[in-house]
DNA sequence: TCGGACGTCCCCCGCGCGGGGGACCTGGTT
DNA sequence: AACCAGGTCCCCCGCGCGGGGGACGTCCGA
């Protein structure tokens, strides 16, 4: 089963020298060049290849347009590399979000240029290596458990416990029954807490939390498709 | 310049396979074996490879742990590819947060996952296109604004409007003032909110409106959770 | 023209909440 | 032995809050 690709950039020389790469593999056919990103997006809402591999800077319209244009119509099944000459972090971000399926640096190998396609082709994506180290670093920071407000060592385990009932919207008497204590011990508890973190009341409390990561917001968790 | 790897791997065949890939590379060096995390944060400390690939599955301590250890310690310039026979999301997450330089499976051919070290080597990182489309995918859903509950439809822009200010914690009177209507007025709206909302109490709605993105918890820009 | 949605304001009532006290016990430190 | 931090429980008091009503105006669409 032979793979289509259509290439998009504003040099002609490019072009032609990947096209020349991938002729070099039976399997892969170019079926189309165009030198800006609109003629790109129309020529993959028409031919619809298997992959298209856009050139960020182009006239017109840019690859990152171009590939929100393309990956937004969900009539087109086409995958999207990027290619571009500096790895400016905003691009990365911006074609990630987009949902392209690589970023590539121009610098690629040859051999290189083709396993991509291949990859995108079947679903998978990949990033250059270069990018990965950074894209790394931005992902761990979006992970990482937010700075932790010094005030807080102040509590106790049981208040830190208690604040997070109080910030998760329990009554008083529901964070009783849950810890197994009288009511009045958890007013205790909460009236401690406030004054500690010169809160004023427990609805402060609960945008505090919020606020300072003490609760999932969101959960971080994995949903995979 | 030669470079030093350290291979850690339960199993004596796969050490041995890939020991012998990395001989057929003139400027690659295989240090250390050893068969268990332990062991491996200990030869690292020791030896101090340029790259340790690790597999995530080890008795004593696994690789993430392992990793964790290891790229905790400043003194530690190794740089850590982690191997995996299966793609389990949480071990992404792990991995990458903890810094690892790499993400890959075993299915991996040889002569990439030479590549790899050299990648890892020079400081930049690589995961496997399987993992990386989920990344991605995963990457995108953290920087895109959180899906609006269909049941926030159902309040008037005035309500939305109280219902952002009692999510910052405000009460009834201050929201009044600031909205320079009576107070009576914000009861209405908090009550109303409540009752379309299907919330018991102001509390509830501050959980709410931070669950659902109501409020900028944190700048969802640069850095989020 | 009439209704309905919306925003504004008002009353009463019950209750959860938070601050002010104090008390007792445990475990660990001095 | 004395001490203290932490956890537990109890009292009273004031008040903000939320539900139950209702009222009046504007604006818009049927």
């Amino acid at each position: 089963m032979t793979l289509t690709v259509l290439l998009a950039d504003d040099h002609a020389m490019l072009r032609s020298g990947m096209r020349a790469i991938f002729d070099t593999q039976p399997d892969l056919r170019c079926v189309a060049e165009v030198a800006d990103g609109r003629a790109a997006v129309a020529e993959v809402a028409s031919l619809r290849p298997d992959v298209a591999v856009l050139d960020i800077r182009m006239p017109k319209l840019d690859g990152l347009a171009a590939t929100e244009m393309i990956l937004a119509d969900p009539a087109n099944r086409t995958k999207v590399l990027l290619l571009t000459t500096y790895d400016t972090d905003e691009y990365v971000y911006r074609a990630l979000n987009a949902g392209a399926s690589g970023f590539l640096l121009k610098s690629l190998p040859p051999e290189e240029l083709i396993s991509a396609v291949r990859v995108a082709a079947r679903g998978d994506a990949l990033i250059d290596p270069s990018v990965t180290q950074r894209l790394i670093a931005r992902f761990a920071v979006s992970l990482a458990p937010p700075p932790t407000p010094p005030e807080l060592d102040l509590l106790t385990a049981r208040e830190r416990e208690v604040l997070q009932l109080v910030a998760a919207a329990y009554s008083n008497a529901e964070i009783a029954a849950q810890l197994h204590v009288g009511d009045e011990t958890v007013k205790t508890h909460v009236s401690r807490v406030l004054a500690k973190l010169g809160l004023r009341d427990r609805v402060h409390a609960v945008a505090y939390a919020h606020i300072n990561g003490l609760v999932q917001t969101r959960p971080p968790g994995v949903q995979r498709r």
